[in-house]
DNA sequence: GAACCCCATCGG
DNA sequence: CGATGGGGTTCC
C-alpha cells in the first residue's frame, strides 16, 4: 500500500437559475413503476445515463438520467423539482441502460428495482474520502525532538519516501500509535491523502500461460476468435472435471484484456471460490476484483468505483456482478453454467446465466458458458444453432475417470452396528471405505442433508415435530442441540419431552443427516480422522479455504459433506467417494429432478481420482435401474441427455416450452384461495397457451403464509410477458396477499 | 425504499 | 389529552 492515486474530480453543486429549464426523465433505484421527470437547471447538460441526485419527497436520492428529451409529459410542469447535482461517477453506458430495461420487461419487475442492482452503493457516488497517510517531512538530523529508538524505527520505515496510514505505519515499525502521533505533532511527519488501490487492475504485460494440449489449444483458439470477432456470440465450453476448462477460457480472458476490455467471470458460489482466485492469481499474477454478498461496505464502494471507471479489468463475482455498470465489457464467462445457484429466487427473480447471454448480446460481445454437465437449455441452444460449442474430451494429464458402481440397497442391506442402532452404510461401501483407509488414501461420503436427522417423532404418540410457520418438519441439529426449519430459519432448543403427549425420552431421530453419518463413521472407523463439511460448519470463503487446505494436506482421512464438498474443490488424495443416498434428489415431482441429480452426482464423482490412481465412486440406491443412475454408471452422459430431452419434449416442458410460475400467498388461507381462483378465472385462453392450477404449493405454508401455485405454459415462440401483463392488469391483489411472478422458474416449492 | 399521514389504541 | 404504532399512500 501507500501509492497515491490522482485526485478525484470534485462534484459540483449546480447553480440555481430560474430560467426556462428542460425536462429529463430520471430512473430511481426504487421499486417504482416508471422513471420520474425532473427539471434540468439551465446552463447544464447531462448525458443519458448520467447519475444525478434529485429530491424525492423530503429526501435526496441518486438515480440515473433515463431520457434526456422525453416526448411525453406525464406530470404537469409545476410539480417538477430540479435536479440537485450531477454525481461524481461516469454515466451508465447504453448497453447497461438497455439491460436494465430488458431485464425489467422480461421478468415483469419495476425498472427501478433492477437499477438498484446496478447502483447498489450510494456511498460510491460521493467523492471518495481520502485516507490520511504519513510520510517523512524532514531529515532525521533536523528533528525537533529527541530521536528515541521507537521514533528511529518509524523514520526508518518511511525511508523509502512512501506514505503509510497511521495504523499500518505503527505496526510496521512495531511502535504504538502514540509514537506516530508524537512525531506528527512535532512536525517530523506530514499528512498526505492516499486513495485505495483500485481492485482488479492489471500489470503492464500479461504472462504467457502454461502450455496447452492439442485439444485445449484448439478450444482456446476457438474462444479467442470469438473474442476477437468483436461481436455477440455464445459458446458452450463442454468438458469434464480436470479437462482444463479454466486454463482454456483464461486464454479468452487474456485476449479480451489484450484488447483493452473488461472481463466478467460469474461463479455460482463465490464463497467457495478460494481455489479459483488462487488459480487466477497464479496465472495472471494479480488478484481480480471480487463482487459478492460478503464484501464490506468499503470494499463494495471501492470495487464499484473501480468497475465503473474501467480500472477494474477483471471482475469475478456471484450473479449480482452481472448488473455492475461496466464501461468496456468485452467478455462474460459463466463458469458451471448448469448450477441452480445462478437462479435468484427473491427480490427480482432472474437467471444470471440467461441474463449473461442477454447482456452479451446488448453489448455485442462474446459469452462463454462452461460445464461438465451442461443444462438441457444450453444443449438445446447448441442443437438449434443459437450457441456454438467447443468440446474438451479427455481428462488432463491422462488422469482416468473414476469407476462408478451402484450398490443395490435392496440386496446389500446395511446391518445395525453393535450398540449403535440403524446404519446407513451398506456392507459394500463399508468394505470399500475400510480398504481405502487401510491403503492410507482419503475417502469422502456425500449426503445432501444437513443436520443430524431430517425428522424427529415421538415413539409414544407418533407426533412429528413441525415448524410452526411452515409445512415442513424440523430438522435436528445435534451439534448445537437445536431443531431447525430449513425453510424459514425457525429454531428451538431440542425438547426433552414430547410437546404433544409429554412423554419423556420418547423423541426419536428419523433418517440420516450428515451429523448422524459422521457419528456412524466414527463408530465404524474409530482410528480414522473424520471431518464434517456442511454449510453450517463452513461459514464463509475463509473457513472453506482452511477446510479444503487441511484435507489437501492429508490431515483428514474421511470427509463427510453435503453438496458444499462438490463445488469446485479438488482433493488429490481422494480415491473413494460414497454417495449415501443417490435417490434423494429424484423424489418429488420436480421437472428438473433427474437432470439436477445427474449433474450433482457427476460433480461429486469428479472429486475422486488423480493422475496415478483412478478413483472409485459407489452409489447407494434402491433403484439402480433408474436412467439417472444407469447414466452415471455407464458414463454415457449424452445418451442420458438425449433421453431426458426427448421426455421434456413429449411432456411439452422447457426448454421446448416456456413456463411462468404465479405464487399467491397470504396469511389468510381463504384469501390465498380466492385470489388463486380469481387468477384461474381470468386466465388467458388461446392456442399455444395453457394455465395449470391453482394447487397448494408443495410448501403449502411458508413463514406463516398460505401459498397457492399456478403455472402458465406457452409455446416457445410465444412471449408470455404480454399475456401476463394483460392478465395481471385485471387482478386486484388484496392488501395482505402477495403475488410472486417467477418467469422461467427453477425451484418448484 | 422511506417519509408521511391517518387513524386506532392506550395510558394518564 | 397527547403519545405510540401499524398500514397505506406517495414520491416527479
Amino acid at each position: 500500500m501507500g501509492g497515491a492515486a490522482a485526485n478525484p474530480p470534485a462534484s459540483a453543486d449546480l447553480p440555481g437559475f430560474e430560467a426556462q429549464p428542460g425536462r429529463v426523465r430520471v430512473l430511481l433505484p426504487l421499486p417504482l413503476g416508471e422513471a420520474y421527470d425532473y427539471l434540468l437547471p439551465p446552463e447544464t447538460a447531462v448525458a443519458p445515463g448520467a447519475i444525478v441526485e434529485v429530491p424525492l419527497g423530503s429526501r435526496r436520492v441518486a438515480g440515473a438520467v433515463w431520457e434526456t428529451d422525453p416526448d411525453t409529459a406525464k406530470v404537469p410542469a409545476h410539480k417538477l423539482k430540479r435536479i440537485l447535482r450531477v454525481c461524481d461517477a461516469p454515466p451508465l453506458p447504453l448497453p447497461v441502460r438497455q439491460f436494465v430495461d430488458w431485464v425489467a420487461r422480461y421478468y415483469l419487475a419495476e425498472p427501478g428495482a433492477v437499477l438498484k442492482m446496478s447502483l447498489p452503493v450510494p456511498a460510491a457516488l460521493e467523492p471518495p474520502a481520502p485516507r490520511l497517510a504519513y510520510r517523512r517531512a524532514m531529515a532525521p538530523e533536523t528533528l525537533p525532538v529527541r530521536l528515541t529508538a521507537a521514533r528511529r524505527r518509524v523514520l526508518d520505515v518511511l525511508a523509502d519516501g512512501l506514505a503509510r496510514p497511521a495504523g499500518e505505519l505503527a505496526s510496521e515499525a512495531a511502535v504504538s500509535s502514540a509514537v506516530v502521533r508524537g512525531l506528527a505533532d512535532a512536525g517530523a511527519l506530514e499528512q498526505v491523502p492516499v486513495y485505495p488501490h483500485a481492485p482488479g487492475t492489471l500489470p503492464e504485460a500479461l504472462p504467457e500461460g502454461p502450455p496447452l494440449s492439442d485439444s485445449q489449444r484448439q478450444a482456446a483458439d476457438a474462444l479467442v476468435a470469438k473474442v476477437q470477432a468483436d461481436a455477440f456470440a455464445v459458446t458452450l465450453l463442454d468438458g469434464v472435471t480436470g479437462s482444463g476448462k479454466t486454463e482454456v477460457y483464461f486464454q479468452a480472458v487474456k485476449a479480451a484484456l489484450a484488447q483493452g476490455r473488461q472481463v466478467l467471470v460469474l461463479l455460482p458460489e463465490i464463497a467457495l471460490s478460494a481455489q479459483w482466485l488462487e488459480r487466477f492469481e497464479r496465472r495472471f499474477g494479480v488478484e481480480p476484483a471480487q463482487w459478492h454478498s460478503d464484501l464490506t461496505q468499503a470494499q463494495r464502494r471501492d470495487t464499484w468505483r473501480a468497475v465503473t471507471r474501467g480500472e477494474a479489468r477483471v471482475v469475478v463475482g456471484a450473479r449480482s456482478a452481472l448488473f455492475l455498470p461496466y464501461p468496456a465489457l468485452g467478455l462474460i464467462v459463466v463458469d458451471e453454467e448448469h448450477e441452480p445457484a445462478f437462479k435468484q429466487e427473491d427480490g427480482v427473480p432472474y437467471h444470471a446465466r440467461d441474463m449473461a447471454v442477454v447482456r452479451a448480446r446488448l453489448g455485442g460481445i462474446a459469452c462463454v458458458l462452461t460445464s461438465a454437465t451442461p443444462s438441457l437449455e444450453s444443449i438445446e441452444n447448441v442443437r438449434a444453432g443459437r450457441y456454438d460449442s467447443v468440446h474438451l474430451p479427455e481428462r488432463h494429464a491422462g488422469a482416468a475417470l473414476p469407476a462408478v458402481e451402484p450398490i443395490d440397497m435392496r440386496t446389500d442391506r446395511p446391518t445395525p452396528i453393535e450398540g449403535h442402532g440403524t446404519s446407513y452404510i451398506a456392507p459394500g461401501l463399508r468394505d470399500a471405505l475400510a480398504e481405502t483407509l487401510a491403503a492410507g488414501e482419503q475417502a469422502m461420503l456425500f449426503l445432501n442433508r444437513r443436520g443430524y436427522a431430517p425428522l424427529v417423532l415421538c415413539r409414544s404418540c407418533g407426533h412429528r415435530l413441525q415448524c410452526p410457520y411452515c409445512t415442513a418438519w424440523l430438522v435436528e441439529h445435534r451439534l448445537i442441540h437445536r431443531l431447525q426449519c430449513h425453510h424459514c430459519g425457525f429454531a428451538m432448543k431440542a425438547p426433552d419431552t414430547c410437546p404433544e403427549c409429554e412423554a419423556a425420552d420418547s423423541l426419536a431421530a428419523c433418517g440420516p443427516g450428515v451429523e448422524r453419518l459422521t457419528e456412524e463413521v466414527r463408530a465404524l472407523f474409530p482410528d480414522a480422522r473424520t471431518a464434517l463439511m456442511a454449510s453450517d460448519t463452513v461459514t464463509g470463503p475463509d473457513s472453506a479455504a482452511r477446510f479444503v487446505e487441511s484435507v489437501r494436506r492429508g490431515e483428514v482421512d474421511l470427509l463427510i459433506g453435503t453438496q458444499i464438498v462438490a463445488k469446485g474443490h479438488h482433493f488429490p488424495g481422494l480415491t473413494l467417494v460414497g454417495v449415501v443416498d443417490a435417490d434423494l434428489g429424484l423424489a418429488g415431482g420436480d421437472l428438473r429432478a433427474g437432470e439436477r441429480t445427474y449433474q450433482l452426482l457427476h460433480q461429486v464423482a469428479g472429486r475422486a481420482g488423480r493422475a496415478e490412481k483412478p478413483g472409485r465412486v459407489l452409489l447407494q440406491t434402491y433403484g439402480p435401474e433408474h436412467p439417472v443412475l444407469e447414466a452415471l454408471v455407464s458414463g454415457d452422459r449424452d445418451a442420458f441427455l438425449a433421453v431426458e430431452a426427448e421426455n421434456r419434449k413429449l411432456a411439452e416442458m422447457p426448454p421446448f416450452t416456456r413456463l411462468v410460475a404465479l405464487i399467491v400467498s397470504s396469511p389468510e388461507e381463504d384469501q390465498a384461495d380466492s385470489l388463486a381462483r380469481a387468477l384461474a378465472r381470468t386466465a388467458p385462453v388461446r392456442e399455444g397457451v395453457e394455465v395449470l392450477g391453482p394447487a397448494p404449493a408443495p410448501l403449502a405454508v411458508l413463514r406463516g403464509r398460505h401459498r397457492r401455485r399456478l403455472l402458465l405454459k406457452t409455446r416457445r415462440d410465444l412471449a408470455p410477458q404480454p399475456l401476463l401483463r394483460a392478465w395481471l392488469a385485471q387482478i386486484e391483489v388484496p392488501n395482505k396477499a402477495r403475488l410472486y411472478v417467477d418467469v422461467d422458474p427453477y425451484g418448484f416449492l
